[in-house]
DNA sequence: TCACGTCAAGCAGAT
DNA sequence: ATCTGCTTGACGTGA
């Protein structure tokens, strides 16, 4: 079992999300903000190395309008080493990484231009994990998508949609369930044809589900990976105390992830914890499992 | 130097 | 009709 955060570490004094106003745009300005983003990324990584954090989501960010049709920098050509880099780094400390397309990325939509949008994008994220040399245990996770009051044809359209992606694609793709509209078993009805893989989030299925219990689900969900994917990644968060739902909280509450912990102990999988204080939590929930079976086989 | 309106993009649900 | 949340945070203009 790993542990990991997305994105953003708040301990050190560095961010690998800097981007800038499209009205801005140049390629001197981009070129200099993906060397910096890259930087950090390097940054935060040696971080979660010394403290023993083995997974990481990595900001989409990363390349600024990396799919936008202004792109005029051939930033792959340019970044290869130093993604090379990060690459043999991560590779040695035995990492996990993840990626997640914003909200607009979208791939059952029924606009053909957000259709479209969305390839590409998706593309931009698998042209990372590819430079980097990850192998198809770096996943890129989406969520379904809109529903459109029919939500039969939007599953429908999903399908249809992914078994014509880019193997390239197909191959780090996994789905997620959401808060609001596709629920643990919509996922599945969606695995049984697609056989694509599923991230459990616990706390969107608190807040979004038909009842099923957590060891049930992760029973369900685990069938769903196989050899290549790695072992299942599961989304942690729990409520905000004050803020109603479906608000993530902002540090982790430590008696509800040991009971957590102790329900899915006949399962192994890697964790990502969704707490807006990133690491912070992380470095507790590390401490907690850090005499657990699962932590220490790793 | 700082406050605060705005930012490439979608969708659903609440106000 | 407009606002909010989603990974919400960072940019950048104006004072």
């Amino acid at each position: 079992m790993k542990i990991g955060y997305p994105c953003i570490n708040l301990t050190l004094d560095c961010r690998s999300n800097h981007t800038f106003r499209l009205k801005n745009y140049s390629k001197e300005r981009l070129e200099s903000t993906i060397e910096a983003n890259l930087n950090c990324l390097q940054k935060i990584l040696e971080f979660n190395k010394d403290n023993k954090i083995l997974f990481f989501r990595i900001t989409s960010d990363l390349i600024p309008f990396a799919s936008h049709p202004i792109l005029d920098f051939e930033w792959k050509k340019h970044f290869k080493t130093a993604f090379e880099d990060l690459g043999a780094f991560i590779r040695k400390n035995k990492m996990r990484i993840t990626m997640h397309p914003g909200q607009y990325t979208v791939l059952n939509s029924i606009n053909e231009k957000v259709y479209e949008s969305s390839l590409k994008e998706l593309f931009y994220h698998v042209d990372v994990l590819d430079l980097i040399n990850l192998d198809y245990s770096a996943k890129i996770q989406i969520h379904v998508g809109g529903v459109y009051g029919d939500k039969k044809a939007s599953m429908e359209r999903f399908i249809n949609r992914y078994f014509r992606l880019d193997n390239k694609i197909k191959n780090r793709l996994v789905i997620e369930n959401d808060d609001k509209n596709y629920t643990l078993s919509d996922c599945l009805k969606i695995n049984e044809k697609a056989s694509i893989p599923i991230i459990f989030d616990v706390y969107h299925h608190q807040c979004n589900n038909l009842g099923e219990q957590i060891k049930e689900a992760f029973k369900r969900v685990s069938d769903t990976w196989k050899e290549k994917d790695g072992i299942p990644i599961i989304h942690y968060s729990s409520e905000h105390p004050i803020k109603k739902r479906p608000s993530h909280a902002d540090t982790i509450d430590l008696i509800h992830f040991k009971n957590f912990i102790y329900l899915t102990r006949d399962f192994d999988f890697d964790l990502m914890l969704e707490i807006k204080d990133k690491e912070i939590s992380a470095l507790k929930a590390l401490e907690i499992i850090s005499n657990d079976a699962r932590f220490l086989q790793n």
